[in-house]
DNA sequence: TGGTGTTTTAGAACTATTATAATTATAGAC
DNA sequence: GTCTATAATTATAATAGTTCTAAAACACCA
């Protein structure tokens, strides 16, 4: 298996499941670190895809549960696709993403820059907004959209 | 305030159209009307329904095909739903929407708040982000994620 | 190892959206 | 106003993405 997730190995993974109140199963197991190791957020047929070609057969029904089951239990989050179809993430927080236009692909800012420009929002404008409209922010998210000028990272 | 629709009558969209190419009709006028009264964004079904209970009898189909050239002529936006449908929005800058967690509901952050974060917004990091990313943002869209602790503006 | 509750699975069902092809309406020329 | 070319509307069929169902396989714990 050439597979480039970085320290993923089985037993990390058990325990993080562990944590987070998810079985260990073979599937769920392949589905995790098949979207762990993406730069791209997939969409589920795009990993069902990957997934079918490279090992064990497995479900798309199976997908959609396990991209489901680690939503609910804070392992992955759900993006909505500009497009049709739904893309998943395997991390959590707030960041920003990247929508090219050219080919409808997302992706991450990188972790350092994407941090910085949240950190550095209006912290008082925002509470602003809390107090004005009665609302609590508990997540956030930004979508830089545009194209590249250099060149695509990576296609879709 | 039962319509925000301030001015929308009828020779206004009309010049609005003629002005983005757009062909007059009985049908783009309701569907754009509609759209522009919307407090909350709405999905292409949720405007038939609108449309269809309101006036003159007019086709689902009319409603996706309305808002396809609406968008492409960039009279309005089409917005990621969390879930699985789309939204639509009839204004088109850059601006910031809250996802109410509780109801599914998108709506707007006031135009003054919102152009106030979008003022704030610390432009050394996005030029940073542009030249590292090779990237030309072209335009943003930011999510506030959350609950109303008041109570809810409007059922969606 | 055996029992119990959970997960997986193939396929059916469902929902949102787009395509098709015939009909009808619009805008502009006369 | 009428005519004509072109574009929009419509009902319906087709497709795509996702969820549901019920049966079989599996994980966990004793």
């Amino acid at each position: 298996m050439h597979q480039n997730n970085h320290n993923l190995d089985e037993a990390a993974v058990h325990s993080l499941f562990c944590a987070h109140s998810l079985r260990f199963t073979r599937q769920r197991f392949a589905v995790y670190t098949a979207l762990a190791s993406e730069k791209v957020h997939p969409t589920a047929d795009q990993l069902f895809q990957k997934l079918s070609r490279s090992e064990s057969g497995i479900s798309l029904a199976t997908v959609y549960n396990t991209l489901e089951a680690l939503v609910k239990s804070g392992l992955a989050q759900k993006l909505a696709d500009g497009g049709t179809s739904a893309r998943y993430d395997a991390a959590v927080d707030d960041h920003l993403h990247i929508r090219d236009c050219a080919t409808g692909s997302l992706s991450d800012v990188p972790e350092a820059l994407g941090q910085k420009l949240l950190d550095n929002l209006p912290q008082d404008v925002l509470k602003e907004i809390e107090d004005t409209l009665g609302f609590r922010i508990s997540r956030m998210q930004i979508e830089l959209i545009g194209e590249y000028t250099r060149e695509a990272v990576e296609v879709n």
